[in-house]
This record gives C-alpha cells, sequence and structure tokens, in this order.
DNA sequence: CAGCTGACAGATTTCAATATCTGTCAGCTG
DNA sequence: CAGCTGACAGATATTGAAATCTGTCAGCTG
C-alpha cells in the first residue's frame, strides 16, 4: 500500500506480516504478499529473515508474548495464591478465546505453529507453566497448598486444562456450559493442591 | 475375496468394512471396496446402510463398544473406590494408547468421526462419563469421595484427562515422560476428590 | 560497499479435465 | 416377491500441465 520510504527494518517486516496473515491466512499468505505490501522485492524480506517458517514464527512470537505479558502480572501479583491460581487460570482462558474470536486468522496461524512443533510455541508454554510454577511454589511457601515437586504439579495442572487454552479445543469454547465445565475442573484441581 | 454365498447381513458388511478400513484407511475406503471384498454390488450394501457415513459410524460404534466394555468390568467392580478410579482411568488410557498402535486406520476412521460429531462418538463419551459418575457416586456414598454433583465432576476429572484419551493427542502418547505426566494429573484429581 | 533487485531452479500450489464414487431406482432373478 | 443388480445423475476425488512460490545469488544503484 503506502510503501513509506524508512529503512526496512525486522519490525517493519513484522507489522506488514501481521497485516497480510489478518487477510489472507496462513495458508494462503505468501513472502510475496508481504514483500508487495512494503512496496519491496521479496529477496529483501529474505535478507532479514532466513526462511518463510521463521518469519511466520517470528510474527507468532511477538503475538503470544502480548498473552505471557498480561499473565505474568497477576502471577506475580502479592496475593493470595489460591485466588492467584484462579485469577490465572480465568485469564489465560479467557486470552485465548478473546483471540481465537478477534483475530481468527492469526489464531489459524498459532494452530498451524503448534502442529508443527515450532520453537515459538515450545517456549510460550514453558513460560506459562513457569509462571504456573511460580505461583503453586508461593502457595506450598504460605502453607496453603501441598506439592512435592511444584514443577511437575505445574505441568499438571496445565495439561489438566488443555481443553481450555490448546488451540485444537477452540471450537468447543463457545458451546454452552463450557465456562461451567471450566469451573468444575479448577476447583477440582485447586482441592488437590490445598494442603 | 471370498464371496461366502452365505445371504447378506449387516454384520457380515461390518466385518468387512472393518477390514477394509485397516487395510485402505478413512480417505480411500469406499463403497464399492467394501462390496468388492463381499462379491455383491454396492446397491446391495445400501440396502442395509442408508449412507456411507452411517456405514463408518457403524463400525466405529462397534469398535468403541468394545472398549467400554473392557471398562465397565472395572468401573462395576466391587472395591475401594479410589483404587477403582485410578485402575479405570489407567485402563482408559492404556486402551487407547494400545489402539493407536495395533489399529491405526481404524484410529484414524474414529479421530476423523471425532472432528464430525458422529452420534456413536457422543454416545461413547457419553457412556464413560456415565461410568465414571459411577464410580465417583460410589466413592461418596462411601465416604471416600466428596462432589456435591458426581455427574458434573466425572465430566470434570473426564476432561481434566483429556489429553490422555482425546485421539488428537495421540502423538504425544509416544513421548517420553507421558507416563509421569499421566500420574501427577490422576494424583491431583484424586486428591481433589478425597473427603 | 551496504542494501536492494530481479532472474532463476526447484518445490509447491492451482486449475480444469477426467475418472471415480455415492446414493437411487427400475427391473431382473431365483 | 424379497433381495439383488447395474445403469445413471450429481458430487467428489485424481491427475497432470501450467502458474506461483520459496530461497539463492550475481550484479545494479545510491
Amino acid at each position: 500500500m503506502a510503501p513509506t520510504s524508512e529503512t526496512l527494518t525486522a519490525e517493519r517486516i513484522l507489522e506488514a506480516t501481521e497485516e497480510v496473515l489478518r487477510r489472507h491466512g496462513p495458508a494462503k499468505a505468501t513472502v510475496v504478499d508481504v514483500a508487495r505490501a512494503l512496496g519491496v522485492s521479496h529477496g529483501s524480506v529474505y535478507r532479514h529473515f532466513r526462511t518463510k517458517a521463521a518469519l511466520r514464527e517470528a510474527v507468532t512470537k511477538r503475538w503470544l508474548d502480548r498473552t505471557s505479558g498480561e499473565l505474568s502480572g497477576i502471577a506475580a501479583a502479592d496475593r493470595d495464591p489460591e485466588a492467584r491460581l484462579r485469577d490465572w487460570l480465568t485469564a489465560l482462558f479467557a486470552a485465548k478465546r478473546r483471540k481465537a474470536g478477534d483475530d481468527p486468522e492469526l489464531f489459524a496461524t498459532y494452530t498451524v505453529l503448534t502442529g508443527e512443533n515450532g520453537t515459538a510455541v515450545s517456549e510460550h508454554l514453558a513460560d506459562l507453566t513457569a509462571q504456573l510454577t511460580r505461583v503453586i511454589q508461593a502457595g506450598v511457601e504460605t502453607g496453603s497448598f501441598t506439592a512435592a515437586d511444584p514443577e511437575a504439579t505445574a505441568r499438571a495442572v496445565f495439561q489438566a486444562t488443555a481443553r481450555f487454552h490448546d488451540p485444537g479445543y477452540a471450537q468447543e469454547w463457545r458451546q454452552e456450559g463450557v465456562e461451567a465445565d471450566f469451573e468444575a475442573v479448577v476447583d477440582l484441581l485447586v482441592r488437590g493442591l490445598r494442603a
């Protein structure tokens, strides 16, 4: 569109790519489209990103980091660990659900990447379980939770709530009654954590 | 192959279909293939099953019922509810994992059907949660479990263990450490159920 | 000379023609 | 006449040729 004659930076490419992905979706978006949107040749894009996969992953990483950021605030808050855990899980579910609804094409990109076992996704998951570990660790310290191995327990909590954050279940998030199901699972897990 | 000249029954068709599915997989298996295997015209198959989807669903139902059967024995056993619950969940995971490994093509058929929201699959899931409800109900009666609404709790337990029985996760069942992850989730859930 | 271009080879996708499949049904057969 | 056949219409899948895309790189440009 507007081939701003500023220097071509990785950042500008990422922005253009996000826009192209939003418009065309992961299946149709091409590197040529991105170059066209920036008013440069596609060779220039390859100067900043070695492959198309790397570009896609960088865009997704940025996008995922926004979610991690929101959540880390909740995880770090100075509050009752149990309430913090509930809020964190609720916020995670809400964030994923919102992204699936508001940005379907970017969400689809993320889903594709999940299936491909991309590094960005593994790191995102590792980051989230690390946040969860900190909350559980805090609970153990205040004596409200019992957990022999907080990291393993965090992984268990994360996996047990997969239905409410794994993109593969996105369709089911629109169904009647998911909220109640979510509450029931969280209640059960919180009870299991209590000292 | 051997066009046995016995009368054509639904049962014989189901057996032939299962064999064809095993050989060709859900994407390539056709009604014509099934008819050929039986030495009849495909019109005859439509005399017993209204559509191809109905045939596929009937085969899957039979296949799923075998799993339900195995599990119902465990659910109904006259034992400590907690041990029963653990055994049941372990058996469910083991059964799904075995099927995914031994019968990849039939398992793929089941996965396709899951995505299509087939009746047979919903019924299978309803059956399994009903079994789970009975175990939890028994635990509540003996006083070892606490659950205000056993059915809702059963659904929560089932959903929390989705990673270990949902066909969408089948690939991950081969990874190192799944067993430990499974144990951690079950431990947490059982603790949450205790009175 | 740092950064960009555009032509290129090989891989992948698209598209339209062709083949096969699903589901129906009039009529054949035992 | 109960049960099966096989021809058929419309839907879906396959195929192979043409178009497009990815990734590279020699050389142009400011």
